[in-house]
DNA sequence: TTGTAATGGTGTTTATAAGACACAATTATA
DNA sequence: TATAATTGTGTCTTATAAACACCATTACAA
């Protein structure tokens, strides 16, 4: 039972980059940081992993912490482990990120926090290497979503093909020709129309259409390239 | 100094997926394992996080350790964290992958850790989750290969065209046209023709070229769609 | 050494999909 | 109610993928 005895035991974190979007622009949830150490700064939010938790659950329990939310989109990035990377102890940390339907947040748990939605492109300077992780998120978020039918995860139920052609420009900051964006996707065959024109929402402007859960699932696991003129620079 | 004091520290293991390619088939370097725990079992080379090292470097020292080579290929792929991975006690293992060119190894180094190259299709019950890590992998492999020229880091420094699609064709296990292939990869400006025709290796077919180390370098980080007809799954 | 089979190199055709652009219908706003 | 902005559908051109033909070179065995 102790083959390991003379191996060192080091702490390990994780921190969740948690994407969202308001319609206009990609959004990233910050925690201006009410606690030490560095406190006041701006970070991700994070923890760390408990005895009896696997590592999806603790990323799980951190994203529901702060928002109140459950069942999101959420997957490993990667695993950062510079030896200096936490000035006040040799921590590695384990990255996630979600995609999260803004709407339906928790705000007193996300008041709680002292946490703020900014846009990616306001992103305040952040503690540690955390502005080297949501650099690669983003650029993950780029990959996957290209492949991939995941942008539907930051929209809400119900959405008009526009509102998700907004959501593809600003992930990749360029602008897409409006006839061929439609045509493309309905021709996936994802999306199903609902015959109705939001009353509740803002605008009235065009047809509401929400995902083919059927179809979904097996777009999730093919590899799809939906968009190849999309750079993923 | 002391914010972390009441989080618990647990041990972090790596473990290195090495690729190989033998002209014919993938190859994994796996261990049939003379040491415990699982002694006589077969696993993937691994290690522990050392006090004074990056993720990166503990992957490359346990890559040099068991090939004797350096300065090659080697990403993370991901962190596998589940609470009873590891029988002998909690262990997370941050897992990378290599890709090696296998004629340039050092036999002596592999014979010392008795590891094998084993075709992919042929692979063992490996112990813990490595087979879940391995199942992983290669599907990071067909994903990468598909849209990055790293295909070439499995290949000696000079290669035909045909060898490059039998690597190709064994990554994504399927026939592709010879002529559609070579055409699109000139195409690509990534190979320069030596003129030779290597005399000293088996076959004299074919021309022999290498990697216009230029070119590879702004492919290396471009996405490509070498071969959108791919299904990666 | 010579004929035959296998493999390698280049070209052409066809089908499909991307990208650019036109027009009509609907909605928002002054 | 007029006008501007936005949305929905259609067409054309061009680029690229995929299928297939032909000839040259090499390997191998009679």
């Amino acid at each position: 039972m102790s083959y390991y005895t003379h191996s060192n035991r080091i702490l390990v974190a994780l921190d969740c980059i948690i994407f969202g979007f308001d319609g206009e622009d990609i959004k990233l949830l910050l925690i201006k940081r009410n606690f030490e150490p560095e406190l006041g700064k701006w970070s991700l939010m994070g923890g760390f992993l408990g005895e009896d938790e696997d590592l999806e659950t603790a990323a799980q329990r951190i994203l529901y912490e702060l928002t109140g939310l459950k069942n999101n989109y959420l997957e490993q990035l990667q695993t950062f482990g510079s030896i200096n990377r936490d000035p006040v102890e040799r921590t590695i940390s384990v990255v996630y990120y979600a995609l999260v339907n803004s709407q339906q947040q928790d705000i007193n748990a996300i008041n709680a926090h002292n946490a703020y939605w900014i846009s990616l492109s306001e992103k305040p300077n952040l503690i540690f290497d955390h502005n080297k992780m949501v650099e690669q998120a983003r650029q993950q978020l780029r990959y996957k979503a290209a492949l991939h039918a995941i942008g539907f995860e930051l929209l809400p139920e119900q959405f008009t093909i526009p509102q998700l052609q907004k959501l593809y420009e600003a992930i990749y900051n360029r602008k897409l020709d409006r006839r061929n964006f439609s045509r493309k996707i309905i021709s996936t065959g994802l999306l199903l129309g609902t015959g109705e024109k939001d009353s509740k929402s803002a605008t009235k402007k065009g047809q509401l259409y929400r995902l083919d859960t059927t179809n979904y699932q097996r777009y999730l696991n093919d590899y799809v390239s939906f968009f190849p003129e999309l750079t993923l620079s």
